[in-house]
DNA sequence: CTGTTAGCGCGTTCAA
DNA sequence: TTGAACGCGCTAACAG
């Protein structure tokens, strides 16, 4: 039926295991057989068995990438950058790597699933992307997952997402980013501007990556001896809808707020929305910050004031990692910082 | 090493045999058994080997879904769709599927050789999902490889993209977007308002989904009996950024146009920041029309008046279809009609 | 309902 | 530089 590395094999005249080394290129084959061979299997056009290529191996050629939103740019674009390091050549025989995007939906139990899947076809190397859950139990699951991929020869590597807590996976490589400080950023510059009454639209609870901004932001208030009010904090999912219905809430709760800080584009976007939607102008009534700079954020009208955070060079960074292409940074962790970028949609408040 | 299916047979005093049984639940077992097997699989913390299970059975639990680019939500979330109906239970031993997605950034190439590296893996089912390119020796290329990912045993599903030519790939089941007819809507909308002087921005060339959208655009010209003046088309990539700069060109070309007709909501956003930075309002001096209905085209100031696809309900489809859960549309095709959505971004003409 | 027996297709020793 | 032989871990017949 289909053609196997022996059928290659009989036509070539060869043994089966030159052929396995002629397209492994791991030993030395003289080059008028590897030439006989190749032409063979193209004559055949034979395509190598993954399975059992790598259930004798013991490796796979998947290179799998975890992401909590594929419909979210934020990790869209991570993703493709990841892909790109890894598709490449490099991989066993046939030269290709496959790089696979899971998408777990932000539920911890699909996180989990995936990893056990990705562990059962002895994935080459996981990278997982995005905040991790802060909920202990799954946490512990996550780590001893990623322990017992390490171990088995996947190599692991965290993009856009704190380290775990050491021991737990302390083989993980971590690249991520400096969300408390971008988040302080974007508070201080509002500070600066002379905003002392601001709303904030948390991500999920349970998230490092909205306990982090959120952190910023009171760092930031806290500097700046400004009370942190819990009424001006409001959770909400990240997306568009979320960030509407919350600055609604917030409006209603403190109708003179003279600015919205969204725990992302997307969110603040929403946000917008719902503040043209109120009759308010942006900036002139209500300054709005997002964060992440995506792409469409410069499109909003006004733009969007923001902190860009490196989404494509990280992305490729943890690709190279992840096929070993690129030194490990010191200690297995490396913050990246984002850029504060300042556009139209911040503004001096209304008073003054 | 790595726990084996050996050894929890041992553990729970069966043979290999019936482990497998129950791990893949296709033959009878007695509760007891299954009871002791279970519980010496989670003792034992077993994880089965994906390669040596897909070797043996000769299929996999791997499903593959193909995207051009998978940093726009467009593909996102039908990605997200297609996935969400096949991670589920229902695959083999363990109960669940391994949905990837592979971003093949457009390029032909890629397209094929992701396609070889999910036959190489004997994936279960594979997804394309988009446009393709209008390559005679691509779509031969690809037509081939679909067949014979289908010999193999490996469901393709085709999701917006429109059927390869007979009989290339007649087992191959195609979810198709009435691109042209949206196209047409589109145009029709704008000549109904009184545009006459319309520009438009098409995708890259080659593509099926640029050559519909287009097609419509100048069904609807020529039943207006409005001419098709080449001059107002002009081609570009499915981004902002070509979006702008085409935009740019157009009214270079033809500074009195009335209405942009964008390939997607993507370009149409570029478009808008061009107008705007060449002082023009929207709709008052131009109209605007994008296609898709992506989740940021509402956010857009003024929101687009665009075509909307059901991108979930589509890949939701067929991802069950890719699946076997859902019965296969009569004679393998089903095309799928998108709405207009009429918004602020248009209005009649300003002479009007 | 369960155990035994053969492979699935390939990589990798070990000799030659 | 090449071939022969073995086993990776599992599933699928076939008996019982």
């Amino acid at each position: 039926m289909t053609v196997t590395l022996a059928d290659v094999a009989a036509r070539a005249q060869v043994s089966p295991a030159t052929v396995s080394r002629v397209l492994n290129g791991n030993y030395p084959v003289a080059a008028s057989t590897r030439e006989r061979v190749l032409r063979a299997v193209d004559e055949l056009d034979y395509v190598l068995n993954g399975p059992a290529s790598a259930l004798a191996a013991a490796t796979s050629d998947l290179v799998g990438i975890l992401v909590n939103d594929i419909a979210d740019p934020f990790f869209g674009i991570m993703a493709g950058a990841i892909q790109s390091e890894i598709g490449g050549p490099g991989g066993r025989a046939g030269g290709e790597r496959l790089a696979v995007v899971c998408n777990t939906g932000g539920s911890p139990e699909r996180e989990l699933t995936y990893l056990t899947l990705l562990q059962r076809q002895r994935a080459a190397a996981v990278v997982l992307t995005g905040g991790a859950v802060e909920n202990t139990a799954h946490a512990t699951a996550v780590a001893t997952k990623l322990r017992k991929l390490g171990e088995a020869g996947t190599r692991v590597v965290l993009c856009g997402r704190p380290p775990a807590p050491a021991p737990a996976d302390a083989d993980a490589v971590a690249l991520t980013f400096d969300n408390r400080g971008g988040g302080r950023q974007l508070t201080e510059h509002l500070i600066g501007l002379g905003h002392r009454r601001m709303g904030y639209i948390a991500g999920p609870e349970e998230r490092t990556t909205t306990r982090h901004r959120l952190e910023g932001h009171r760092d930031a208030l806290a500097a700046h001896g400004i009370a942190d009010d819990p009424a001006r904090t409001v959770h909400g999912r990240y997306d568009r809808r979320a960030g509407y219905e919350a600055t609604l809430e917030l409006l209603r709760r403190e109708p003179d707020l003279t600015a919205v800080v969204a725990a992302n584009d997307t969110v603040a976007l929403g946000a917008c929305a719902a503040l043209r939607d109120s009759g308010l102008r942006i900036p002139d009534d209500v300054s709005v910050v997002g964060f992440d700079d995506l792409p469409f954020s410069i499109d909003a009208v006004p733009a969007l004031t923001t902190v860009r955070l490196p989404l494509a060079d990280a992305g490729a960074r943890a690709g190279r990692i992840a096929m070993g292409r690129e030194e490990v940074p010191p200690g297995g962790i490396a913050t990246i910082r984002g850029e504060l970028m300042v556009r139209g949609s911040t503004g001096v408040p209304k008073g003054a």
